[in-house]
DNA sequence: CGCGAAATTGATATCGATCAATCCCGGTGG
DNA sequence: CCACCGGGATTGATCGATATCAATTTCGCG
């Protein structure tokens, strides 16, 4: 409503405008926020997240296969999971994929594109998601003022650097059985440290997708998924996963001495 | 000299002054160092490089086989290379490891430190060699007055992003000969930037190295480096590598459409 | 000169990819 | 309401790339 779409033409609209043409024209600020605690302000005192406030994100919905940003698109904004689950992708030319992540609520989005103005990555909607819209320049002009803020930031995209580092290690040195046991380890972490079940849930992704992003052919993800259960470490019914022995699914990821 | 090292103990006093513990004491503005084109102060109009000056940059030799920061050591700068060849390593509670990267000349290392206050990866000298070091605190101060350095900052870790994510590329979906072609190609480009042959270089990492950070064993990597000999894309001699058609080592990147 | 570390090369084993068949389930239209 | 359809998942059989094990060579260095 508040915002711009009045008269200007969509392409020159910047993000936050063209996020206002879904349902959402909502603008959302942080303090209110259920996520907070996950989320952009993660470990700002209290009287800086207000502060934050300042930046009115808008909101912007993105249905089931939608792309929230395509690979090679301006970058313009971060973006915060409200709701929903993504993935992020990259694309070779010849056409190969590798799933790069997976996103759920209150973790950010976007951080590859500032390197060269344009996102290196797509970012899909494995179901029906909401997100912030977060303008860099707004951000970095609030850090500017405010070196918690600015902490923050930083914090942020090192977290980004640290979760690829520990795929990396995924994909370049474990077998089938680890990495299928570490994305299911640390999915439940994620879930938990958002009040859900960390023993019992619904993945997003198919069993292709999870193989992208572990560097696995779908077949063997399958496979290691029937594996597991007939060692008595799952409960597997397609997408539904019931973990039911956390022990001795966590030590694979390192019991191995190869 | 204008450091702080008059009587405080050792273990107060910043890594800035750590650093001049070794042979050089010596402070290093941007604005002079040959590398400015490269390193940090990429990208930035010459006054901000000469505001960058502010930062007086101790200097830290550290020698072949030594560790320039140790996993799990507090992080509180980032370094710059200024000479010679470093690689980063991540290691499992198991000892497997896993090089995350190779860095030369006006490249940036430590940044993965920043997420937890540690530093995730260890540093480790291929070779004798020489680093800025960029207290972290001091750099966010003067970034808050500067908006142009903060971006640069920005784009620093966002750039570490994108070539993680290109390894995670490389190392979740292409064969042996793929990823040492990338590897090598990388290699040479990077070389070149700085003003060596593109074509003809000493490798500094060992084939155990390579092998780590292409997820390959050391003995596919020698293989592979016969292989490329065969066919007349390689002259190798150990360590002494010499492109003999970069056109064909290129493409066999893309050309296996699988 | 001899030692040890790195690299190369060969023989074989193994894990995951590939190809293929089948199953399962949700949605759709008759 | 049921049959059909199609996408996703599972499972089996086989293949192939890379790991593994082992022997040898090369080189730098004391």
């Amino acid at each position: 409503m508040q915002a711009a779409a009045h008269t200007t033409p969509v392409q020159f609209v910047p993000r936050t405008a063209i996020a206002a043409r879904g349902a959402a024209p909502l603008a959302t600020n942080c303090s209110a926020c259920h996520l907070k605690e996950l989320c952009l302000p993660c470990g700002l005192p209290g009287e800086d997240v207000e502060r934050l406030d300042q930046l009115r994100f808008a909101r912007r919905r993105v249905k089931q296969g939608e792309a929230l940003y395509q690979a090679g698109e301006k970058f313009g904004s971060i973006h915060a999971v409200r709701s929903g689950t993504f993935k992020t992708v990259l694309t070779l030319r010849d056409g190969r994929q590798q799933v790069t992540g997976f996103h759920m609520a209150g973790e950010m989005m976007g951080m590859d594109g500032l390197a060269t103005g344009r996102h290196a990555s797509a970012a899909e909607a494995l179901e029906d998601c909401e997100v912030c819209v977060v303008p860099y320049a707004h951000l970095t002009q609030l850090a500017a003022s405010n070196s918690s803020l600015q902490h923050v930031v930083g914090r942020l995209m090192s977290r980004e650097i640290v979760r690829e580092h520990s795929l990396m290690l995924l994909l370049g040195s474990m077998n089938a059985e680890e990495r299928l046991a570490a994305f299911l380890v640390n999915i439940s972490q994620r879930l938990q440290a958002r009040g859900y079940s960390a023993t019992e849930f619904h993945l997003r992704m198919m069993r292709s997708e999870i193989g992208s992003y572990l560097g696995l052919k779908l077949e063997t993800v399958s496979r290691t998924f029937s594996l597991f259960q007939s060692m008595g470490l799952l409960a597997v019914d397609k997408k539904h996963v019931r973990i039911l022995d956390m022990e001795r699914l966590s030590s694979t990821i390192e019991a191995r001495v190869h």
